[in-house]
DNA sequence: ATTTTAATTGCAAAGCCTTGCAATCACCCC
DNA sequence: GGGGTGATTGCAAGGCTTTGCAATTAAAAT
């Protein structure tokens, strides 16, 4: 439960209130092992707390992605998923074939930051990307 | 209308019906000189053919970005955009303070589709990317 | 030209996410 | 500890997109 501490500090650092509400989402986040979708935090915190709206969960998720607390990614299927930015970054390579994916180091993309810094004086925010394409296996 | 008949062509190529309607989202999205939300495709394509289906329009998209015919990307605003595939592709550096969009030429991404296919033999599709940050002018 | 057949459409419902608004509540101040 | 105040929530409605299904229709077969 330390995680939790450092994220519900910031929060409370940055004059958000500490309600029962975001402390149950972010537990919900902190402890998944995976990336873990909106409607997922939902359902697991409603067992124990049957009144929380799941408007309140996006929100909450969306305050959170805003301070840089959790990153957000689109990994297909029509649902974005969520993970604790401090669990450490990384990218997704996505197969459209077989549905596949394939987790990166977060230094592949520094070379094109680079170059965009370089270039375009752009200081861009990729701290989870989501690519899609054609696996090994499924090239024929 | 020449750009027209080579999508047709291929459509019909491949064993896929050229029905009015695909006529119709087509032209809307050859003619459109910016990239196109599949709202104002109906929009447009309902003044003269009033009887499509907005769900049509979104079958018809999904179809031509599976044959690689139109490319799809996330701007931003909640709605996705099409652009067709045959003319040039470019991706798009987005800032998050201002909104302001940065057009960038398709061979940033160079280095990094080459360092994919040689480090996990995987060739990512990536034709229109958008990528969020903060631009020169927005950095304080 | 007619029939056949599977692809495509329209419709309605649903899915994921966002938003406006009034009611509630965390936190600051005394 | 109790009151004031603005942030936050729940609710309901809406926006964009997808999907199941029966009816329609383009194109192949006759």
């Amino acid at each position: 439960m330390k995680k939790t501490s450092d994220i519900i500090n910031k929060l409370s650092e940055q004059g958000y209130r500490l309600t029962p509400q975001r402390m149950m989402v972010l537990d919900a986040i902190e402890n998944s092992e995976h990336h873990i979708s909106a409607e997922e935090i939902y359902a697991q915190v409603i067992m124990e707390y049957p009144h929380l709206n799941i408007s309140t969960v996006y929100r909450t998720l969306e305050l959170l992605h805003r301070l840089g607390l959790v990153t957000e990614t689109d990994l297909g299927g029509g649902r974005v998923r969520y993970h604790p930015a401090d669990k450490g970054h990384h990218h997704h390579l996505v197969c459209q074939e077989c549905g596949r994916v394939i987790d990166l180091d977060e230094s592949v993309t520094d070379n094109l930051k680079q170059v965009l810094k370089r270039d375009y004086n752009f200081t861009p925010d990729i701290r989870h990307l989501a690519l899609f394409g054609t696996c090994a296996d499924c090239k024929r």
